[in-house]
Formats: C-alpha cells, structure tokens, sequence
DNA sequence: CGCAACTCAGTTGTACACAACTTAATTGGA
DNA sequence: TCCAATTAAGTTGTGTACAACTGAGTTGCG
C-alpha cells in the first residue's frame, strides 16, 4: 500500500533526476548553441546520417509535433539540411551540414562531463542504464494496456 | 572514455524513463483533471495545507516562473486558494479548497497503480531512489561548481 | 531616518512535449 | 482502376521548464 508522500516517490525521484541532467547539459550545450533535445537529435545524425524524420522520431521516441520545430530551428542555426524525398513526397530526409558535422569535435568531451558529475563508475552507469531500461518498457507496457494507441 | 553513442547514455535512459512515467501519469491523472506537475503540488498540499510560493517552490526544485501560472491554474480549476499574507505582502499563501481536499481521496489509489506498474518491488523502489536522488545530488553539485548560481 | 540591497511573486520570451488535427502523398483491396 | 484507408510531416493549442526581467514590498546598515 504506497503513500502519497512526495518523499517515497520514485517518479519524484525521476523528475527531479532528469531535470538535475538536463540543467546540467544546459551549461555544457550553452557553447554548442544546443538544447539537450536537439543534441540528442544531432548525436543520432552523428551516428548515422540522411535518415528520416520518422526514424528519429522512432529512435529518440519523439512525434512529429516536437521534431518537425526542433528540426525547423536545426536548419536555421544550420546545423541540418531537410530535402524532401523524390520516391516518397511525403518523407523528409534529415542530412548534417558541414557545421553539423564540424560541431561532433566539440562535442567530443561531453560525455565525459557528464560522466563526472554523475560519480558513477562504468559498471554503476551501465547497471543503472538497465534498470531504468527495464522500467522504461515495463511502464510504456502498462501504460498501453490501459490506454491502448 | 565515454562515447557519444547514444544508446550508452544514462542520460537518455532517464529521459526516456521520465517522459514514460509522466505518460502513464497522463493516462491515470485525466480522471482528476490535473497534470503530473499539478499533481506534484497537490501531493505537497495533501501533506501539509497553507503554503507560501516560495516553500512549494524549495520543495519541487521549480521557481516562480513555472509555479505562478500553474497555480493560477489550480486556482481556475477550484483546486487552491491564493491568499497575499498580511505581514508580508510580498508572500502568497496556497491552501486547499474543499474540492481540492476531496481530490485526495480520488487519488489515493494512484501510487499502487504507479507502483504496479513498475514492476518493482517495494525494496527495488526504495533502492531505486535512493540511487536517483544521489544521483541528482552529485550532478547539482556539479553544475554549480561549473556554473555558480 | 533614509535608502540601497534584497526578496517574493509574477511576466515575458524561448523551447520542448504531446494531443488533436490538417494536408498531401501513397497503398491496397474490391 | 479507383478510391477508402493509411502514412508522413507539419500545424495548432495547452502546459510545463527556465532564463531574464519587473515591480512591489521589506530589511538592514550607515
């Protein structure tokens, strides 16, 4: 039987964990001209360029309605190029500019950073990465069954 | 050496777990007309009425610029009281309404819907936070010694 | 006392999130 | 073949977050 104490909440836990990281990456982005969300969208293009905004919306779990402006803001600071597919007029093919793909260098130190702030050792990290893997599906599996898509 | 591959980042597990806690969270609160933040304060409330902008505001880690239109909304909704202190007409006092006291009653099944959904147990939870919140801990830490407030 | 420094809440502007909707393009089955 | 259903991206509207600022009120020190 858990309580409405705001103490016992994990998910309190989990906001205030979040927010704490991304404030964190808003120092560190502050040079790079990114928000956390747009850095992780340019780390998916670091990884694999020309991809669609369907599949990065697929990858970083984000719908149209917050990709379509970040990606919008993206090319304004030129950073990403947007060409329409000539096989499917409907599809948008995300590609880094030189910019984009100049600004991995800088980022290059980052995840180190974060690495330090969180004093956790590689196996801590990893170990938490996967609890919180676990959680991820087991909520949005919860979640689905209540409130089918 | 951290990478900046994106499926190795603990940052991107705590996001994608925080966005898929707050939308079961979406799903259960519709029912009490609240969102998950809102739900944050009444869940302060609950514990303890009669609360200054400012306390409301240490506890949940959020400032004016995210309270004031939010309890301005509480208030629309009937759910708080907004009251200027008399010795001190700077300070605003938040207290419940009868209907936002009510509430607590329709919420408390939440936190075992929450917990289910989990799929953890009660000592998997409690660990849980606790890595969370030294988590969050250490990394406010840190960015006040990168970037002083 | 007088007033500069500070405090509290609120406002403004930017950028996510996300539901609901729109538009244009594509697809698949009768 | 034709057209209803589906799909991709974008738009609209609401509600956080948060930096930067404003304005009113309070405090403390010379």
């Amino acid at each position: 039987m858990a309580s409405l104490r705001l103490d016992d909440q994990l998910c309190f836990g989990l906001y205030s964990a979040s927010r704490a990281v991304t404030s964190l990456y808003r120092v560190v982005l502050d040079d790079l001209g990114l928000t956390y969300p747009q850095y992780l969208v340019m780390l998916a293009l670091w990884e694999r360029d020309d991809r669609l905004v369907k599949e990065l919306g697929a990858e970083l779990n984000l719908d149209s309605g917050t990709l379509s402006p970040l990606l919008k803001r993206l090319e304004t600071t030129g950073m990403v190029k947007r060409t329409r597919q000539a096989d499917d007029e409907r599809s948008v093919r995300i590609s880094l500019t030189a910019s984009g793909e100049a600004l991995r260098a800088k980022a290059a130190g980052i995840p180190d950073v974060i690495g330090a702030a969180m004093s956790l050792d590689e196996a801590g990290i990893a170990r938490m990465r996967g609890e919180l893997d676990r959680l991820t599906e087991s909520v949005n599996a919860y979640r689905e069954a209540l409130s089918p898509a």
